[in-house]
DNA sequence: CACAATCACGCAAAAAAGTGCAAAATTTTT
DNA sequence: AAAAATTTTGCACTTTTTTGCGTGATTGTG
């Protein structure tokens, strides 16, 4: 096992369960407490974590670390993210929204496709600014920390005055009678002002959130093109879907 | 075997399993452990590989990776940081620059300060994001990926209806004759902005730069009001700054 | 204060990495 | 096709890194 490994395995169990024990890792890792203590030793010196006597705890203020708070449900967002990916068309004009299955969406573009993104998340524009051919368009406001995207009203009026080819929304909520709903007003606009300007509205929501609904309407069923989520696109849950002229993806 | 054929295996092994052993791909490969050790030598000149003692890792793409070893200058850009953070009072208005100083400023703003920052660098929201009481207005336009900072007309407009207590500027060159000049011409006009729409103007320069000269001017010696250096502002080199009205710290 | 757990330090063995050089393989030129 | 130039490779050697262990110091707990 390579050093660098154990060292982040380290960190990843800190994420986690916020402390490590030097004994307890010593015996999961297969090397010596002495290897543990240098490499939590190490791990201090960069500043990634706060060594105690007996382990180590988490260190919050890591430089940079929106690390995935959102790992909930992680799998079924990647696989969405694989779905909604084939969408995606060479010189298209793309608006994604600031959810974390866009997230993963960002990570999986092919290099090849050559887009506009507009976007509204540091996270998502951080990844993006990885590819190589992909024109990145940050659109600012008031920074939410927890959820790192930016908010308000220059956002939305921003957001009003594009247009795209495509939008791609995380959901929190869908169902035949309310359509789209999202638990935050502020959210809502934003999210209704991407539909306002895409021609193509693609939703992605885990199959939990299907026939869920929550505070804040945003749009009717009818506005949307495409439902894509994790399950079977013929699963039953989707039937009184059919009715509407979407795609389930 | 080709030299590039083993780095297409090498780089395809990563890919699956993260890391590869310089060891085990000796034998796989039927080569020494010499010619592994310059194969993966070579892609990691190439930054395609990350290169551990004992093999080598993926590099990951992490959300913002940003090194700070790779940072040039970065004690005398600390230095200059812990002088310029003596100038925020609370409940002022901050325009930040996107220069990898104002980075090391965002580092260490204390908790106790309450203020609004606008900032069009991804760096530097993400970094202000873990402060418990600063308020971030993030910029939008248009993602320059090298630096991670937005640029554009929209920016700039953006910034010109805007009013600030203060600025940062992180200086490419500036001397007594031309003033504040910067080697880009899209940077230039954002940082007069940011200078237009600041009562304060601080820019932070390191020792070398100072008397250097860019190609665009951005604004005369006149509007700056304080000169950020990590040298002591008694150094020589200052003496012609002294005829103007700003300070030197 | 006692007692166990944890840590720090030096040491030595093992593994891996860097270095210089000559042989082998490959590419380019004649 | 042969010769020359270049690149690649393996080997012997030294240096560096990593690791585990012994010893004594330090810390936390009742």
């Amino acid at each position: 096992m390579l050093k660098q490994e154990r060292h982040q395995i380290i960190l990843d169990k800190l994420k986690i369960s916020k402390k490590v024990l030097s004994g307890k890792l010593s015996e999961e890792l297969l090397v010596s407490e002495d290897t543990i203590r240098r490499d939590l030793k190490e791990l201090e010196s960069k500043d990634l974590i706060y060594k105690v006597h007996g382990g180590a705890l988490i260190k919050d203020n890591r430089v940079l670390s929106y690390d995935e708070r959102s790992v909930a449900d992680i799998n079924e967002k990647k696989e969405i993210a694989e779905k909604a990916v084939k969408l995606i068309k060479d010189g298209q004009v793309i608006i994604m929204s600031g959810s974390s299955t866009n997230l993963e969406l960002a990570k999986i573009i092919p290099p090849e496709i050559n887009a506009t993104v507009y976007t509204y998340s540091i996270p998502i524009a951080a990844q993006l600014s990885h590819h190589p051919s992909i024109e990145v368009i940050f659109m600012g406001g008031k920074l939410n920390k927890a959820a790192q995207v930016t908010v308000g009203i220059d956002l939305v009026n921003f957001i009003y005055n594009i247009s795209a080819d495509i939008c791609f929304i995380g959901t929190e909520g869908i169902d035949i009678s309310r359509g789209l709903t999202e638990p935050d007003w502020e959210v809502s606009h934003i999210k209704k002002s991407m539909i306002h300007a895409s021609n193509y509205v693609a939703v992605m929501c885990i199959s939990d959130r299907i026939m869920s609904v929550k505070r804040h309407s945003v749009v009717p069923i009818q506005k949307i093109d495409a439902i894509i989520s994790d399950i079977d696109p013929s699963d039953p849950i989707f039937n009184d879907f059919r009715d509407f002229d979407l795609t389930i993806i």
